[in-house]
DNA sequence: GTTGCTAGTTAGCGTTGCTAATCAGTTTAG
DNA sequence: CTAAACTGATTAGCAACGCTAACTAGCAAC
């Protein structure tokens, strides 16, 4: 049995090396997006429409770092911003059709790299790695005893 | 069943988050490696002792990349560079001692994020991670029919 | 000796994170 | 009502980590 700093270890490496990799790749499709601003359009897709802040928290990223990633999909036309009318300085960030229509584009290309290369695995072995997707966001969430300590500074 | 492109947008997002955090931590415990620098660690101490263009081969990064990564680590007092006696313009790349150390040192770490987040999960649940961080690993292999695409410039 | 190739490095750029600072808007206290 | 305190979003600047283009030095082939 792996003890838990060595399966810390091998996760860390092997997420360390497919990250990059995905972000290496992400350009070789064509300028889309980056695996950044792709996880940043799916998080606003499934809790829009969201204030910056809201973003930042979620993503646990600071809040200058959301500003300049809703502006880049702004951008690009994929998001759009709306006033709150009870606080002038709160905006609302929405995906737009663009944006949703980008998305689902992702989530059904089959040419791209990391679909094809999963092709080639067995059934079981696609589970596993689903199973583990699932593990993964789930060591993502934050315990509630744990303090919120890198999102919305 | 999960199709191929859902697996990867899902596997995708997972993995961006999860690489964001491990970044984000590294800089938690201490001044120690971030997840680049630590992998980079890792690979000499496996491959070693090795030349840059190996090294960046191996990566999967660029030469300059691999350059500049080296050069951190050697600031760092972790690896070590020795001419090749053969030929004038190389040189071998190899961990210290002190970088041996580091990374027995990380690879042993209890309090770490992950390892900690890790624990409190459940055997069969650590199984599974474990498999994956193997497939996520086989799924960065090229396969032999593909072209060396990236390294090496 | 000359030409072509190769290894490693430098320079500059873009992306993605951070912190510090700022500005504008809202809330609270006197 | 006014001033102070607080809050949300943005700007500025920096570092890390990737890339490409260019360069220098060394090696191989002719």
């Amino acid at each position: 049995m792996t003890s838990d700093p060595e399966l810390a270890t091998r996760l860390r490496l092997a997420v360390t090396r497919m990250a990059r990799r995905l972000r290496q790749e992400s350009g070789a499709v064509g300028p889309e997006l980056s695996p950044t601003l792709t996880a940043a359009l799916a998080t606003i897709d499934r809790c829009g429409p969201l204030t910056p802040s809201a973003f930042a928290q979620t993503e646990r990223i600071q809040r200058p770092t959301a500003t300049r990633i809703v502006g880049r999909l702004e951008q690009q036309g994929l998001v759009e911003r709306s006033p709150d009318p009870d606080d002038g300085r709160v905006c609302f960030v929405a995906v737009t059709s663009d944006g949703r229509a980008l998305l689902k584009r992702i989530r059904s290309r089959k040419s791209e790299f990391l679909a094809k290369r999963l092709k080639a695995l067995t059934p079981a072995e696609q589970a596993t790695l689903a199973a583990a997707a699932e593990l993964l966001e789930r060591l993502l969430e934050e315990p509630a005893s744990a303090p919120a300590r890198r999102a919305g500074g």
